[in-house]
Formats: C-alpha cells, sequence, structure tokens
RNA sequence: GGCGCCGUAGCCAAGCGGCAAGGCAGGAGUUUGCAAAACUCUGAUCGGCGGUUCGAAUCCGCCCGGCGCCUCCA
C-alpha cells in the first residue's frame, strides 16, 4: 500500500511517509472565531475529515489537531460592537462550531488547542527567538521577525523575498527593519485583553500560535500540516520560518496539504467581503450531506463553485446513491462475505476505491467507483430482489462511503411523528389499488406528495420517505 | 509587477504520454394501472496556435480567458 499526497513545499505528489510507523499527526488550521463560520470553512474541514478517515482506514492511528484563533484584533473589535467580552465571543462562536461540524458528520479533532491557552509556550518560543538574534523587539513593544534571517523565507509559497517587498501592498509600520518582518507579540492598547510578557503586556501574532501549538502538543514535528490555500501565505510561511528558526531547523511538516477555495459568484468566499453562505444556513436547508457529496465530487485541491444549480444536482446525485441502498436493513447483512458475483463486485469497487484514494485522495474517483457499483446492486434488486448476497454488497457500498463520511442513510425528519398515519394511508392506498380504484390511490399519492412524502410502488408493495 | 492554480460534452468533474471515468440535465427504450424509482442504449478529441514524440487532453513555448495569494482570511 503506497499512498500519494501532494505537498505545497515540493509542488508535487509523493509518496506517504510518517515519522513514526502507523502514526500520523496532523494539525489543521481552524478559524479565528470573529463570527459565525461559512461553508467555505466547513469544505476545508470535511476535506481534513476526509483525508483523516481514509488514513485510519488503512490502519493509521490518526492524531487530528485543529486549532482556534481566539484573540486577535477582529475578535475584539466585534466583541466591542456586540458589548460581550473578547472572551465570550470566542466561546459562542467555538461551541458553535463544535456544534456545527458535529452535525456535518465531521469528526472531532483529537485535540483543539486555542491561542489563548498557549501563552505560556508562545513566550518562550519568542524569547528563544530573541535570544537568537532572529527576533527583536521595538520601542513600543512590538516584537518582530527577521525574515532575511532565515535563509529560506518563502520556500513553501515558492517566493523570493525581494519580489514580496516589489508587490507590496501594504504600508511599511516604521518600527519594522524589514517591510516583511512579521510581527510575533502586539503590544496591548488601552482596554485591550493583555498578557503580561517580558517584554510589554500584550497577545500572541497570529503565526506564532500554531508554532507553539505544534511545539506543545505534537512534538514539535509534524507529518501533515492543512489548512486553506489562502494560508500559504503568510500564515503557513511564517510558522515555518519561525518554527525552524527556534527548533533544530528540522522541517516543520513532512507534507503540507492545502485545500481549494470555495467560491460564491465566481469570487472566493470570505468574511470579510460577506460573500458567503453560512453553515447555519446550509444546515436549515437540510444541507449537510448535499454539501459533503458536492465537495466530495470535486478534487480537494481544486477550488469549488457554490451555486443553486450545483447544488441541486448534488442532491438528486445523492439521491442516487442513497437509492441503492434505500431498503437496506443491517440486520439482513450475512456474517460473512457470500460466494457471489455481487460480492466480487464489492470486491472491486473496494479495489477502485482504494486506488483513487491512495492517488492523493481523489474522492471524485473514489465516488465514481460507488456509483458504478451501485448501479451493479439496483440492477440485481430489479433481478432478484433483496437477496441476503444483495444486502451484502449494499452494506458495503454503505461501509465505504462511510470512509468518505457519507451515511446514505434516508433523512428521518418529521415524518418520524406521523409515521403511523402515513403508513395507514399507504395502508388504505393498496388496498384501493388492488380493488381497481385508481383515481382514489392517485389521489392518495398526489396529496401526500404535496406533503413532502414520496410514495413509491414496486412488485412486492408500496414504500413512502420524506423527500422533497 | 511577482508567485501559484485552472480552462475537458448543456452543466459539474476525474484523467496528467498509448484509442476521454462518474454525476446532473436531455433523448430513445424496458418495467409499471399511472407516476416515481430502477435498468438498457445514447453525447465531447479535451481554450487557441506552434513544438517534442511512433503516439499528447496529458510534456515544452507563446497567446487568450478565469481564479487565488502577495493585507485579515479555511
Amino acid at each position: 500500500m503506497t499512498i500519494l499526497i501532494s505537498n505545497t513545499m515540493s509542488g508535487k505528489k509523493e509518496t506517504f511517509e510518517t515519522i513514526e510507523p502507523g502514526k500520523v499527526r496532523m494539525y489543521v488550521c481552524g478559524p479565528t472565531v470573529y463570527s459565525e463560520a461559512h461553508i467555505g470553512h466547513a469544505m476545508s474541514a470535511m476535506a481534513f475529515d476526509v483525508i483523516r478517515r481514509y488514513l485510519e482506514y488503512r490502519g493509521y492511528q490518526v492524531i487530528h489537531a485543529q486549532n482556534f484563533t481566539d484573540i486577535d484584533d477582529k475578535i475584539i473589535n466585534r466583541a466591542r460592537d456586540l458589548g460581550i467580552s473578547p472572551d465570550q465571543l470566542a466561546e459562542d462562536m467555538i461551541l458553535e462550531w463544535i456544534a456545527q461540524t458535529a452535525r456535518l458528520n465531521i469528526k472531532p479533532a483529537t485535540i483543539y488547542p486555542r491561542a489563548t491557552q498557549e501563552v505560556d509556550t508562545i513566550i518562550e518560543l519568542i524569547s528563544s527567538l530573541i535570544e537568537k538574534g532572529t527576533a527583536y523587539h521595538v520601542p513600543g513593544g512590538d516584537v518582530y521577525f527577521r525574515v532575511d534571517r532565515f535563509e529560506n523565507y518563502g520556500k513553501l509559497s515558492h517566493r523570493k523575498l525581494d519580489d514580496m517587498i516589489a508587490g507590496s501592498r501594504i504600508d511599511v509600520d516604521e518600527n519594522k527593519e524589514h517591510p516583511m518582518d512579521f510581527v510575533l507579540w502586539k503590544a496591548a492598547k488601552e482596554g485591550e485583553p493583555a498578557w503580561e510578557s517580558p517584554w510589554v503586556p500584550g497577545r500572541p501574532g497570529w503565526h506564532i500560535e500554531c508554532s507553539a501549538m505544534i511545539q506543545r502538543h505534537l512534538g514539535g514535528q509534524i507529518d501533515i500540516h492543512g489548512g486553506g490555500s489562502d494560508l500559504i501565505f503568510p500564515h503557513h510561511e511564517n510558522e515555518i520560518t519561525q518554527s525552524e528558526s527556534a527548533n533544530c531547523g528540522c522541517a516543520l511538516a513532512r507534507y503540507w496539504v492545502h485545500n481549494g477555495m470555495l467560491e460564491l459568484r465566481g469570487q472566493k468566499m470570505s468574511k470579510s467581503e460577506g460573500n458567503l453562505v453560512t453553515i447555519r444556513e446550509l444546515l436549515d436547508m437540510g444541507g449537510g450531506e448535499i454539501f459533503r457529496f458536492m465537495v466530495l465530487g470535486s478534487h480537494y485541491r481544486s477550488p469549488m463553485a457554490f451555486g443553486e444549480d450545483t447544488y441541486e444536482a448534488a442532491k438528486r446525485g445523492l439521491d442516487r446513491l442513497i437509492g441503492a441502498v434505500r431498503d437496506l436493513d443491517r440486520r439482513e447483512v450475512p456474517p460473512s462475505r457470500p460466494d457471489h458475483p455481487l460480492a466480487d463486485a464489492a470486491d472491486e469497487a473496494r479495489a477502485k476505491f482504494e486506488t483513487a484514494m491512495d492517488d492523493d485522495f481523489n474522492t471524485p474517483e473514489a465516488l465514481a467507483a460507488l456509483f458504478d457499483f451501485g448501479r451493479i446492486i439496483n440492477r440485481e434488486r430489479d433481478q432478484d430482489g433483496a437477496t441476503p448476497e444483495l444486502r451484502y454488497a449494499q452494506a458495503q457500498l454503505q461501509d465505504l462511503a462511510a470512509v468518505l463520511g457519507l451515511k446514505l442513510r434516508k433523512p428521518e425528519t418529521t415524518a418520524i411523528d406521523s409515521a403511523p398515519f402515513i403508513d395507514l394511508l399507504v395502508d388504505i392506498r393498496t388496498q384501493l389499488r388492488s380493488a381497481k380504484q385508481f383515481e382514489l390511490a392517485d389521489q392518495v399519492r398526489d396529496q401526500l406528495a404535496e406533503r413532502g412524502i414520496i410514495i413509491e410502488d414496486f412488485p412486492s408493495g408500496s414504500s413512502w420517505r420524506a423527500g422533497s
């Protein structure tokens, strides 16, 4: 088994080899918790959820850390607007995030470090950088990193220091020695949250928290460092710079993995532009799994467009997959692999699935294997009905889908409460049909359809489900 | 201006040197009281122009178009 994984650092797909056999240390950048998360965040979290699930499926033990940036200017400002403390705002948003990602069937991270809980480590890290002469503090109290002291500054984002200055759009802080120097510690202004430090009371700069967390929780060197492609520069570049300056100079992460951006109306979805759909809105539409299906339908590295039309198409596509296992009852699944063409088809699907996923987590291709397998299942069911072999195949399909985080279960929505009554109506309708009272039977079906209940007739009888 | 990514059927999207996966939509059929679902069949020479090669959507060059990063951002 060889897994290939593309690495932003080299720009190539590389063979995946962990630092410690059988164990993966994965750190994924999470949100800055100042306002509600949008589905671009969800997409990123899902992409890494799938990578994690697959690595686990392949037998790795995965330690998955996802941080929260719970202190920064935007949090302070928004909290002020809302009239609550930055602490409170961050806490609310974190709880929201954890609840929402759970509803999106994203596995909870192994650890959720937060910037404010790493201040000691951050201070140690900064101190050692100052000692080594790669960081300096200025009269105002801010501490900066000296980028020109790091030989390969720009190695991740593939740029040169000189080019960056030329294209710099920011006003350069007078205090900085070099325009690209970045802040490690920010002096607090009046009324802002502050932590004591050897310099001035203040708070950590953005990039340093991740370095500290990796240092403290993951042993300083990790296998996979992930996040959105918008974090490559400056965030990840600076992380590398400060971490590798502080430690032995060895690589912070073996594989840098970045997901493409989610686009809305042709532009990157973003909070600051207000160009977004929130996770809450998605969940309110009942679109959690549909969205996951969309995410799986394009490669994680590519940008993905979100729109009404693609959403609808995804909904139907997912329905098709669900349809293949809709009547599955796990209690009818034989305990061992039957000797049957369906079992062969299952093996083949699994093989294709693994080949696709081994190649840099090619979920669109993995999905294709699932669709092919689903068709075989449908065909067999049309022919031979619900045999134990069919159940075996369906269970296999569902298990493979689960590796992608798809549950493939029919939505058990509001129908639950009214289920006995719907059953009754369907019963009566069956009697009407056998009495050839088709007009009445059709009325029942149509009127239930108006209420979101879909009746389907099969040779074996009628079934219903909630749909739209 | 610099760096990176992308341009494949009506739409979404794999493939990355050897006769173009899959999904949605559409068309024809099978099944069905009808409907739905399902099943079968059905569509592209891969932005443009050159080049490398026995052979290119896949490699190289140029051009056109789009996106991202270079400031906070998953």
